[in-house]
DNA sequence: ACTAATTGTGCAAACGATTGCAGAAACGAT
DNA sequence: ATCGTTTCTGCAATCGTTTGCACAATTAGT
């Protein structure tokens, strides 16, 4: 590979000359700069990046730190980090944890050694407080989805807007006992889904069906297998909100499982809106998160960290969520 | 953060005698090497990537390109490829290329400047030769789940025998008129599909239904389309064969909205098994593609050729489908 | 005991880009 | 014509590691 002082020869400055009218930083005269322009053009010059990592400049990559590419709402806002990284030159490394917190260190570890300029976690939670430093490293750091505190920058959803909308809407719909099936209430973003929901129910003089409100669920299995022994139980509820689209898919699974019929007998709201969810039977009524769009955000504020430094005091950047109606509330 | 000088002056050694003793490759006094590696563990030395990097020594990352991370098939792939590359120290890069032939060919250039060891393509294509160029430029590659010629190290899916099984499967149900929709013929991996259907339909004297055999179709929203089409032009199949499962989540939604069940009326066989077919309704008789182990062994394949050259011919692995049977054919 | 072979070590030169420094060249002001 | 600016340029040092080379120290061979 082409390196700067081939360049440097076949315009016939020196490297110093050749570097300077790349970074453009310090004035090079016109007549240099034309020259050496069209020896990069020609010769199909690229800068060594460890060259320029080694001489303590930016490296142009982030690392994404996401507990798992196969759960359906990391994907959708990968896309957006992708796409804006690129945009600015930028490259994404990707990184999974499966939640594990020794494969998160050795991540971490691991690309610090390689300078990476900055990075994106989706994997903040309680336990995780270790993250909070990294910015007194003089690493920056966002946070996108998962929320931790209040010291790093942060792109989440209004998720107790989103819950108390779903939540006011299945009320209007005349649906009285409203069950809620939840995630870990460790989660913030759990917990503001359940505020939301209460929120709604007190504003309609509604109380919460104690008996029918559930947390630390997590993925299809486990939703159907609550919904079954809910059902067993003899409850039977008008509705239930599930905080994620794929208990919202176990749950109706469970129900027909038992005869029943989604949404005539007992209606269903998701929470995510991820691309499959349209495609269900029956189409599934949810809570839309602009996934793209956050890690847009969030790439652009790390962006804007790297390059600009970290001046401004964190902000926690807060998008809101839409409800998307379809078939499965009544 | 601490360099190998530093290092040296605690151990009381030289930069080089560090070096040597932390890569292993030239023999070092018994003694120094315990104190080198005392000194390491006590100051938490990790040598600085760029600087190995510049000198020419690998750098331990590999370069996963992929047309779509919202495309359910790569994740599971991607997760193969990740555990694989960290249990090896290696770390991955991932690029998205939406299918865009400038989108791949910038990620290339971009992560060749940083001499990433090798790469790992799922997006090879006609009219993506060029590829093939790649392994003469010294840069090790492997195809993954697309195969592009033979000239390149690949692993796949045995295409046309998970059509085979699949379709045969559907005969012994007393299944007759199959139609079949499928995606691009340009794509190896669909024409080998189509390719075991006939042959099942052969060995059993059967002749291919050639106004119910459509190729060229992507995703659910296609499926649905083609689908209704089918059905308004009176065509009334027992079975569709859809080559991956969201195109028979589009063709089963087809099917219902003009009243009729699946698989009573309608048998539907999909491909892939993704993570969502067995939670649909009616839980998706499909075939299995082990992605995962195609992660696996695609890097494995990659990390060999990095650390050991590529010596041998270019092998073409192929693994086998499974048949998983759940509810949509009857 | 003297050479020959072996083993281990440190010096210094790469790798390729950036940048402080000093000096050259060009220009304007007196 | 002299001096002072300004504008541009090249030299050389620097980042942290690896590695060829030469030399020192040890061991083996006669």
């Amino acid at each position: 590979m082409v390196n700067i002082k081939e360049v440097a020869k076949a315009a016939g400055v020196s490297a110093s000359t050749v570097s300077r009218a790349l970074t453009g930083k310090i004035p090079v005269s016109e007549d240099a700069r034309i020259r050496v322009m069209a020896a990069v053009e020609k010769m199909n010059y690229q800068p060594n990046a460890f060259a320029q990592g080694l001489k303590g400049g930016r490296i142009q990559t982030i690392g994404l730190v996401i507990p798992n590419v196969r759960s359906l709402v990391f994907p959708a806002a990968i896309r957006g980090i992708e796409d804006t990284a690129g945009q600015h030159g930028y490259t994404v490394v990707l990184c999974n944890t499966d939640e594990n917190i020794e494969k998160e260190r050795f991540y971490i570890e691991n690309l610090r050694r390689r300078l990476i300029d900055g990075f994106i976690f989706s994997t903040a939670r309680p336990g995780h407080e270790y993250l909070l430093d990294l910015p007194s490293e003089g690493v920056p750091v966002v946070f996108m989805i998962r929320q931790l505190g209040k010291s790093i920058n942060t792109v989440v959803l209004d998720n107790e807007g989103g819950a108390y909308e779903a939540t006011r809407y299945m009320l209007s719909r005349g649906l009285k006992k409203i069950a809620l099936i939840n995630g870990s209430l460790e989660l913030p973003l759990y917990r503001h889904r359940y505020e939301g929901y209460l929120r709604a129910l007190q504003e309609a003089g509604a109380v919460e069906p104690a008996d029918m409100v559930v947390h630390g669920i997590s993925g299809w299995d486990d939703g159907y297998q609550v919904m079954k022994e809910l059902l067993e139980k003899r409850h039977r509820p008008d509705a239930v909100f599930a905080t994620s689209d794929p208990k919202a898919m176990g749950i109706i699974r469970a129900i027909r499982d038992i005869g029943l019929r989604v949404p005539q007998d007992i209606s269903v709201m998701g929470f995510d809106n991820l691309d499959f969810s349209s495609q269900i039977d029956p189409p599934l009524t949810t809570v839309a998160q602009p996934f793209y769009e956050m890690g847009v955000r969030a790439c652009r504020r790390l962006i804007q960290m790297i390059e600009k430094g970290q001046n401004s005091r964190p902000k926690v950047e807060v998008l809101s969520a839409q409800l998307v109606i379809r078939k499965s509330v009544i």
